[in-house]
DNA sequence: GTGCTTGCAAATCGTTTGCAATAGC
DNA sequence: GCTATTGCAAACGATTTGCAAGCAC
């Protein structure tokens, strides 16, 4: 199982003309389990278990790498860290000021087609985001925050 | 002229329940006449020159506080800096990756009526920024780039 | 063996914090 | 006069850079 996936990690990687190193595929593999938009520390921390030598410099870049290949999304919206979605579909974000987690936003048909009709203008855009803040739904019915 | 505006921002501020410091009034003076969505940076570079006095960390807390009191936005959509933008009307930017000039994108009717539509889901949204990076118009023309 | 990749250490730089001096109601 | 605000200096922390060692074709 994990073996074959990891195999196809490689020649996903191959065909983007990216070299499957070692630490790329661990990478890559730890970015499309853990759709959780980690951030460089969260991929670092976790991986460097199994790779004690991985340096902090590989993962910033291998991620930097991934995304001028756009097999992965650099997220903004966090001003703290940036965070990294090896989703590339199209969908929206939501970054809770209570709790600081970052949830996806997937959208109806007639919301993509919305968002469609909000990426066009003058200048040639190469990526969008639609990020929104505020209180998740979690930290609202638990009443973890105060006003 | 001059003058008269420097009062009305001193009303504007009071009105929000800020007090109206020299600072904060030329602050809020500035993101007011320069609508370019200036860095932190930006701002204390330009004011330091009639404030020679002027702190960056005040610079930093009046931002932070305009921000806390919804009458300026700060913008994520520069992984480098943070912006900062009083136009809290709804409107999307466009951040070109080659000269890196942060542009306003103003929206049509219809427009509007779409990101409304984007700005429902089951968490509290109380903020929403919709974010295009690539090449602007500018750049594209003047050819000011390589493939 | 040549060039790409890695990893260490140091540098960089935007932002935050602690605290004493100051200003404004 | 009292409290909010300012500004300095230091700390912090995420990201980048330079470079030598290692790896893969």
């Amino acid at each position: 199982m994990a073996e074959s996936r990891e195999i196809n990690i490689r020649e996903f990687l191959a065909n983007h003309h990216i070299r499957p190193s070692q630490q790329r595929v661990a990478i890559m593999e730890y970015l499309l389990a853990n759709k959780t938009h980690p951030t460089v520390d969260q991929i670092f921390e976790q991986l460097s278990v199994d790779i004690p030598s991985l340096s902090k410099t590989t993962v910033y870049n291998t991620l930097t790498l991934f995304s001028r290949h756009g097999i992965t999304l650099v997220l903004t919206i966090d001003p703290r860290n940036l965070r990294f979605d090896s989703d590339t579909s199209t969908h929206a974000h939501f970054l809770c000021e209570v709790c600081g987690e970052l949830h996806d936003i997937f959208l109806s048909k007639e919301q993509k087609e919305a968002l469609q009709l909000l990426t066009r203008c003058e200048h040639q855009i190469l990526d969008t985001q639609l990020n929104h803040k505020g209180v998740c739904k979690e930290c609202r019915t638990h009443a973890r925050y105060q006003v």
